[in-house]
DNA sequence: ACAAAAGTGTTGACTTTACACCCATGG
DNA sequence: CCATGGGTGTAAAGTCAACACTTTTGT
């Protein structure tokens, strides 16, 4: 290929997270309030343009990190965006990931170099966001739902350990459907890849839960087929 | 961002497809000698760079044209590859796509103005290929694996229509494992997705069998959940 | 002792698997 | 009439879905 062709010439790669997070009950995704053109003040997913010295995974960590203070987050190949005219100025690709996080894990930094405030939205009230974000957006929510069925995205969500009534509320409200509590203990018990500490949580005025946690050896597993 | 910060300059989109076909029994690929270099005189999966002017699936199409003739073709993403060092000259990231075709329906350009020789490789014999394209392919065979599971892939197989044992033996080869004929068939028909022409194949000296074909109304489900 | 949520087993419905014989064709 | 693969049903095992009562805690 010739460097200067003019068909190939600036191009770039958007690399673009939509990162998840369960609080009170409720689904959100964090978003960050943009301070530079193109889209001045508007709100974005979290991710910007890869670098020609950095794999494609450094590069999204670097601009999650860049733009959020946020480290280590467990992400996923969702999907990639490519209308011709999807940014302005040049020719952007951009490939979307999805992350799901422990809110007790993460401190958000409010404020960066490129942008202020990095906000949690329940993902039923999403403002306009700036470039095709919003279409990334419900793109990752639908996979989300898909994503949730395996066991694998709940372990970035729970590394400290959880108890079995607070992980089927996650799966109640991203499936959006509610699911029976001892068919739902059954099933996540005999797939082999929790177990119990043995620890228990105490809530006021309410029996204690257990706390489980996921068994590192084990592998990603199907928990709900349908 | 900014046009001519080195940052993101010369970046480009390569889009790379693993066109699987059955042959007598054999899964095989698609697989293009390169014409020019760099890796000139090498094999490769089929695909190129993406063009300014285009949406992503454009390009994808019109490098599939180019280098094969092949129109038409079904393709699923399937991952991203974004190694810094993946292409010489200038940085590319790759998208990758999957699809499966029907030899009877497909007419081969041997050659064309960048490639000579497209020809179908078992995938049990696949050479040294350019680029980070035995990566590619090695991983599309694995997801190849997962997607045969979901009916919407084999639509695009069989067109015209198949017959039981026939797409049996798709499975059965791209799954590596020997299936019920009596389940299969259960299986297949209980999922109100494909319908009997009544007409017959006729083998020689073997009784004949009835040919198939996808409602075209019903949707991609699940064949085989594990 | 009460309120609030955690924990626990059984049954019937459905799905999956295993398995063996007859049928239609060409040579 | 034989060789070859196509077509068919049934029973046992396993998985899923529905359902109600007892336990533990804080107040």
């Amino acid at each position: 290929m010739e460097i200067n062709n003019p068909k190939y010439k600036n191009q770039g790669i958007h690399l673009i997270s939509s990162i998840f997070t369960v609080d009170k009950g409720i689904v959100k995704v964090l978003l960050i309030k943009r301070k530079n053109n193109p889209y001045n003040g508007m709100w974005a997913l979290v991710g910007g343009a890869l670098y020609n010295d950095e794999d494609l995974m450094e590069g999204l960590n670097r601009e999650i990190f860049e733009k959020t203070g946020l480290k280590n987050i467990d992400l996923r190949l969702c999907n990639v965006f490519g209308k011709k005219d999807r940014a302005p100025l040049i020719r952007m690709v951009a490939v979307s990931y999805i992350g799901l996080v422990d809110l007790k894990n993460v401190e958000l930094l409010k404020e960066t170099l490129k942008t202020s405030n990095a906000e949690w939205f329940s993902i039923t009230e999403i403002p306009a966001l700036a470039y095709d974000h919003n279409e990334i957006l419900t793109d990752s929510i639908n996979k989300l739902k898909i994503a949730i069925l395996r066991t694998d995205i709940l372990r970035s969500l729970y590394p400290l350990g959880f108890t079995l009534p607070e992980i089927q509320k996650v799966y109640e409200l991203i499936l959006n459907k509610k699911l029976d509590r001892r068919n739902f203990r059954k099933k996540l018990l005999s797939l082999n890849l929790i177990y119990d500490t043995e620890k228990k949580v105490n809530f006021v005025g309410r029996k204690p839960a257990n706390i489980y946690k996921f068994i590192e050896s084990a592998e990603n597993k199907e928990i709900f087929r349908r």
